[in-house]
Parts: C-alpha cells; structure tokens; sequence
DNA sequence: GTTATTGACTAATACCTTTAGTCAACTCAG
DNA sequence: CTGAGTTGACTAAAGGTATTAGTCAATAAC
C-alpha cells in the first residue's frame, strides 16, 4: 500500500487550495492536505519546502488566475466600460474565492515572482486610466484610489461588514459610478490646466 | 515561587494586546502570553476560556479604542472638516496598530456586545453626512463607500501594496478630498431632486 | 539487468491548546 | 483568631501541529 502516488508539487498545491476554498486559510495545514492526498504529512516534503511556502505558491497561483480574469475583463474595453467591467471582476472573485483573494493582497517583501504576478494583475486597473488623459501623478492618485476603493467594498463585503438594509449590489453600483465621475472631472480638471 | 500572582483577565487581555502590537495577530498563543506573564499556560484557563475568546477580547478592547478616537475626531466638526478628521484618525490608527485595526475588522455573528462596539465605532462616519442632506438610500451608498474607502487605503498601505514612487500621503489627501466632491455633489444632486 | 534517484515511509523532536486533578493561599463567618 | 470555602496557581497528560533524519522500495536511466 505504501508505493509511489502520482504526487507532485502542483497536485499538492491543488489540494491546498482546494482546502483554502472550502475550510479557509486557517483550515491549510501539511497535515491536512497530506489527508486529503491519502498520504502522511512528512511525504509532503518531498515536493514542497515548508507550510508557509505552500501558501505562498496558493497565492501565487491565486493571484495568477486574478490577474487572467482581470486581463480578460478589460479586453477591448476602455474608459467607463472598462471600470465596470474590472471592477465587477474583482467583485465577483472576492466574492466566490474570498479566501483565496485574502491571500492575495498581503505583500511579500523579496518575493520577485510573486512581485510580478502582482503587477500583472494590476495591469488591467491602471490600464483604465489609458482612456482619461490624467498626467503621471494625478494618475497614481486615481489608481492606488481605485485599488483601495475596489478592495475596501469587497472586503467589507465577504467579512459581513455591511448591514443589511440596503442592496450591496446598488451600493456597487454606485461606488463605481462616483468613481467614474471622479476620474472623469479630474482628466478634465488635468486637461484645462 | 508558586502561590498567586496579580492575574487577571484584564491583565492577560493586556499582555495579549502587547503580544499582537508587538509581534502581530499570528504570534497570540497561550503559551506566549503565559510566558509573557510568568505563569503556565494551563493557569490562564482561570481567567479566559480559550484562544479565539482572547483574540475576541483583544479585538473588542482595539474596537472600542478606534471608536473612542473616532469620536474624539468628529467631536465638534461637521461636514469636510469632519471627513478629513475622521480619515486622518482612521489611518494614524491603522498605520500604528496594523494587526489590531485587522482584528476589528473581522465580523463576529452572534457577538452582541462587539456589534454593538463596531457599531459605535462607525458612528462618527455616519455623522459625517449629518453635514450634507443625503437622503436615506443615498446616505448609505455614501457610508459604505466612505468606509470601504478608508479601510481599503489604510489596509493596503500597510500591507506594502503600494509602490513607492508617489507620496502616499499625498493619495491619501487626494482621495479623501475626492470623497468631500463626490458627497457634495451627491448632495447638490438630492437636493435639486 | 544493474545502478542511481526518487518518493514514500517510520521515528523522533518540539512546539501548540486544552482538560483533569491537586494543593496552597487567600477570604471571611463565626 | 480560627477553620471552611473559594480561588488560582500548579503538574500530568492527551492530542494536534510542523519539521528533520534516516530507511527502503519502486521507478528511471543507462
């Protein structure tokens, strides 16, 4: 019974993920995936270097896939059109894989790869800022907003941090319509400068 | 060397705040505030019930310190006066205790008590828009945006997720001031409604 | 087919939380 | 001021975690 799996370090790395999504990143432990592979937790070493390794490529991974959806969102799309449709692809993500997305966002200072993936997936929100005519500092400003603004609602969205009095989805709606206007009245405020 | 010491549970809720300020959120164990604290990790038994109820103390003591900040801030201001204070204290506080502005965060169901401290928390947002006449759905919208807005800058500030080219500071002031315009002009607009 | 490598295993260490049971030291009633 | 009851520390122990070291069979390479 004991022989050789077809183990390797990227079927680890699905079953971790697979544990992310349903039991939460707390709930990623050697222990557990080496269960769920029907194996004991040292075998693991063979093909990863330590837990937090593990969840360094999960994200790595995770971060990938975003950057894909986001890429394919702003595909052929500018200006408003282009907003509405990352920032409903961001929703949508954090909302299905919010656990996945968390593990996303947390900086890994020396990680070069990582550092590039994440870049990648950015593309597409400052790519947006294409279609506004903002100067370079202006356009920061506007992009490091639309990032703190975009991961803000969907944060406080997945933790359960709103009320619920009122459609979340109107509430989005209308974020990304003041955004839009924001950036707009400022390309407009940089152009008659 | 036995006998008792001065415990209490305020006094381990204590040493486990020093413990997530000074080595953050993952490094709260029992062990380590026993040690903190000279005592055997069995003995804290007698004053909490188990980890997640400490992290739980830990977390409604920072929330009801945010909030008394926050109401600090909004004391005696109105309007953009008002917002730019709250967001200032929002970010000095998230800047300096990170790990503990991440623990208020986190929605506890079924917490009564830390609602309502989360709830008392918000307050002095909401107060915000006492300055401008927002009507009902509309102020929510606003609300939530604000506070998407804040927790989304502060928590990628620090986290590194910004570059490093462009003052944060100055976003920061870009971005709140952009807020004040668009709840002006929201106003502006239910006003001619 | 023999050899070298790979990838599983067991054993062991060193943490961690948590429960159970013990006992000394305080508190307070009489 | 003394003895009963309560409190709050302790030790012992169970069970979970990551990780390292060493072993050995199965696969791959020649």
């Amino acid at each position: 019974m004991t022989g050789r799996r077809g183990l390797s370090r990227s079927a680890v790395v699905d079953a971790a993920t697979e544990i992310v999504e349903s039991d939460g990143a707390s709930a990623l432990t050697l222990s557990a995936v080496a269960r769920e592979l029907g194996v004991k937790p040292p075998s693991l070493y063979n093909h990863v270097d330590s837990l937090e390794q593990l969840r360094r490529d999960v994200a790595l991974r995770a971060v990938g896939d975003l950057g894909d959806r986001l890429g394919a969102a702003a595909m052929g799309r500018a200006g408003r059109d282009a907003l509405v449709a990352i920032a409903d692809e961001v929703r949508t993500y954090a909302t299905e894989h919010y656990d996945l997305y968390e593990l996303t966002v947390r900086a890994r200072p020396g990680d070069d790869e990582f550092a590039r993936a994440s870049l990648r997936a950015v593309q597409p929100l400052l790519a947006v800022f294409h279609g506004y005519d903002l100067d370079g500092v202006e356009a920061i400003h506007a992009a490091r907003s639309l990032r703190a603004t975009l991961h803000g609602f969907v944060t406080l969205e997945a933790v359960g941090g709103f009320g619920l009095d009122v459609d979340v989805d109107e509430s989005f709606t209308w974020l990304v319509e003041r955004l839009a206007e924001t950036f707009e009245a400022s390309a407009a405020r940089s152009a008659g400068r």
